[in-house]
DNA sequence: CGATTTTTTGACAGTATTCAACGGGGGTGG
DNA sequence: CCACCCCCGTTGAATACTGTCAAAAAATCG
């Protein structure tokens, strides 16, 4: 059996017994690949699985009537998408790859067995789907009651520090793979601002950009003027039991 | 035993059996009253427990270093309050009554029996929070892409929608118990501007208001400058199970 | 190496905020 | 029961932040 990247990451969180690695590692029942702006699954498409990122990053995104897109969420290596779904038969979400991907499917049917079988496990999903809310409530109050150039450090510092969590060495520079378009969509400013907010942030000695990297100077100053709590380092999942 | 408002809830989206019921409405252990401003339970304060409202409106907000105040989400009667704060001992958000209230209160280790003795139940809690996920993605696009007026008027028709879906007549107009402070940090918007949006809808004939109320003279209309859709209106729960 | 996308820059426009002041309504205390 | 006060809603004027438009430079892709 493949090394199950859900596993690892469920892991962080609660001892796991070898049982429940094996019914985690057996949910997901194949892989695909995606490359590059692909869109691995349209809104509106029937919609009977969802997703765990194996490698490179994906996004979720709406498009409003107005022809306006909101990238909801960005998701990293080891994480769910197209999670949020499971209530609908069609996905409310588009997913896009932001760089070259593997998924994981899985089934969401599947998800049956495993919350029968091993309860425990079924509680923690339920858990850290409650976290992804709170995260996402993090970024509404960013979007919605700070300043541009806040919205696109907390953007920079959120991501960093999901990285680090993942186990990734972020002290020489983490890659951001997204279009200034793409920033802009996620923070809810144009290309263009979002281009002289990182500059400010340049100049201001708190990042340094090269090709396609950003390297974090000052991490007290980024996280200061991005208004960033580091929530996912404070998770107590003590009470899910033995 | 009380009725309980939480299996009402949870049998819209799916058939329970007496034992479900009786499981669901052992999770309450007692009652709370709030009154109108008071605060439920303060961000960072200690936090074993979560709620249902069982009478009133209570709302979710964040304060950020600044100052400014988001509100997260309005809590109507039915739906859960505080259950995004399970993966912490303290708690994310404050809870605060927009009106006087009266809430149930779950022990948030008693969920451990839920999802052993009925992993459906456990299954389908888990699933609604997805869709609130959902609900917090669509808010977060409103704010993030859409205009002021856009704004007001999806938490219009959002309340309005979420109160004819738990059996409240809307025909005559929906209480709207919220300060227009409270509005704006709701969607994003100063107090003043939020007030002139408001009474620019009412010009153009789309709502009309009255001491605390308003009644929506065009939903069309409104659905339409709000770009909102009603997803839970269509949230298919068929794949859970018998 | 040519074509396309992305980044960068400047000038200008527009939406929302800030500041300030006034009116109304409801609750509280005398 | 009335007066007072405070909070909320309303309005106007000036300001500021972010968006729009346009064009050129730079980077990426095939």
């Amino acid at each position: 059996m493949v090394q199950s990247c859900l596993a690892d990451r469920l892991g962080r969180y609660l001892r796991l017994g070898d049982t429940e690695r094996r019914a985690l590692g057996a949910l997901e029942e194949s892989e695909r690949l995606v490359s590059r702006g692909q869109v691995l699954r349209a809104e509106q498409a029937p919609a009977r699985e969802l997703f765990v990122v194996r490698r490179g990053w994906l996004y979720s995104s709406m498009l409003l009537p107005d022809g306006n897109r909101q990238i909801l969420s960005v998701h990293l290596p080891c994480e769910f998408a197209g999670d949020t779904g499971m209530a609908w038969g069609n996905a409310p979400f588009t997913l896009v790859a932001a760089t070259d991907a593997v998924v994981g499917v899985i089934d969401k049917a599947a998800l049956r067995r495993l919350f029968a079988e091993h309860p425990r496990l079924g509680l923690l999903l339920y858990t850290l789907a409650q976290a992804e809310r709170v995260a996402l409530a993090d970024r509404l109050a960013s979007v919605g009651r700070t300043s541009a150039r806040a919205r696109v450090a907390a953007l920079i510092c959120d991501i960093m520090r999901r990285l680090r969590a993942g186990g990734e060495a972020v002290e020489d520079g983490i890659p951001l793979p997204l279009t200034q378009e793409e920033i802009g969509d996620a923070t809810g400013l144009t290309a263009v601002h979002v281009n002289r907010m990182m500059r400010q942030l340049v100049e201001e000695g708190v990042i340094a950009r090269s090709n396609g990297r950003v390297r974090i100077l000052d991490e007290a100053q980024l996280a200061a003027t991005a208004n960033h709590i580091d929530r996912f380092a404070t998770i107590d999942t003590g009470w899910l039991g033995s």
